[in-house]
DNA sequence: TCACATTTGTCCGTATGTATC
DNA sequence: AGATACATACGGACAAATGTG
């Protein structure tokens, strides 16, 4: 007899079995997905058929699909012909988790913006490269609906928002599409709540987008990072100021 | 009588209530979270007692938990003490739904190479600016630990890996441990499944890793970006290298 | 317009596994 | 070892949503 005790062995030894029915559903689900057995627009069988096919309950099916469809791999409609799609929302999914980590963990607006343009201004060397013709109209094509909507009367703030997502496509590398989705996220959460579009600051903006398009277009790098940096840097300052205020308003200080 | 039906208001009007139960529920307890009422470490009321203040079912509240657990806000341990905790672990979240993304819409390894590159080069400035001496101490002990277990004749993966992590902390930005965090959920994935970690691969990259810690220390920002890139570049060319020696084993292509 | 079928959404009762005391 | 308190899991039931005839 000696002191060793199963704890002793957990480093070594792994359990049989240490998922939940539910995790154990999910996991095989999303490697049906991964494999390709499952399409994009394939429609899953109904909860309680996938409970019988799994030989489990209907509860840790749902668990399961809640999961699937938190992590963006489905999207699921109640009613006769309703039920799991297979359908990538994962992007949209990544931009709520990276606003929630904001919130949770306090992140400042100064550090955000400060990534931000860091990061926006590197990926602008691989619109550089490797843009098309098609990616510079869809940015034209952009401006002008902003430009439009600013002629009404309106400030064109999804349109201004839309711009980035869209110079992030240029880039063609979908890794700056993902990270660009995450720091849209936080942008529209916040303008959204915090701070009133004021026509003319929309007109400032679009007015240097459409600036950065001609000089992708014109293949005048130096200029467009220039012109990319009045633009994030004007966006900055209106975030920061109104985080400011914010942070006043509510009265309460940063941990 | 004219042609506009109830599908035209659909973008005008939004409907009174549209969530579902279990989404009340996690939105409620997010809240919380976010307004420190409930604050990490903090145990929440157990599912049943959950169920009774907000008059739902447990099912819901279980369906809610779920996602909150899997949002990173929480912890669920079975057994008498246990039930919800408030936990940060968004960060490692976002991690996995990185990876999954990746899986999901067949990025390559040469975008999510270069993309590594663009990224991290520029968070290299922050350091720059940033870093204390604490940092730099944490670097340093991070190449001393992976020295020591390359003398032991064993590769120092999980060091190597850490060493970015490390750096990303040293930008004294949490955005770039955010998005360092994604990056190293894919490399490690990755690199687990793929490559075997030869001991003179990992000594190369701890050499390498030992002249940035240098050249940080030394501000020698030049310096530090050439050795950065190398240290990247030869990343890269392992991953693309088992990426198409993979490529070719499993014999399916890219959609 | 209305009834019907299907599927998700929700609740309840109950049983089992698990960790702590 | 036994009692406990909790999550986990199952099955049944009904409500709500939604497409179809």
């Amino acid at each position: 007899m000696n002191a060793v005790t199963t704890e002793d062995y957990k480093s070594l030894i792994e359990p049989v079995r240490n998922k939940r029915t539910f995790e154990d559903v999910s996991d095989r689900l999303k490697e049906l997905i991964f494999n390709g057995a499952l399409k994009p627009g394939q429609q899953l069988p109904s909860e309680s058929a996938l409970a019988q096919l799994f030989q489990v309950g209907r509860q840790s099916v749902r668990e399961a699909l809640r999961i699937l469809e938190l992590s963006g791999f489905i999207r699921v409609r109640p009613g006769v012909k309703g039920g799991a799609v297979v359908e990538s929302t994962i992007l949209s999914k990544i931009g709520s988790l990276f606003l929630d980590a904001f919130k949770f963990d306090r992140v400042s607006m100064e550090d955000f913006t400060t990534a931000r343009r860091a990061i926006e201004v590197s990926m602008l060397d691989f619109v550089f490269k490797n843009a098309g013709r098609s990616d510079i109209e869809s940015l034209r094509d952009n401006v002008a609906r902003a430009k439009a909507r600013i002629a009404g009367n309106s400030p064109a703030f999804e349109e201004n928002i839309e711009f980035h997502r869209l110079l992030a496509k240029a880039s063609r590398n979908y890794v700056f599409s993902i990270v660009m989705e995450a720091i849209l996220a936080v942008l529209a959460d916040f303008k959204s709540k915090f701070t009133v579009v004021k026509i003319e600051q929309s007109r400032n903006v679009v007015d240097c987008h459409a600036a950065i398009v001609t000089a992708i277009a014109e293949k005048k790098k130096p200029k467009a990072v220039v012109l990319l940096k009045k633009d994030l840097m004007g966006a900055s300052e209106i975030l920061i100021g109104s985080a400011h205020k914010e942070r006043k308003r509510i009265g309460r200080t940063r941990a």
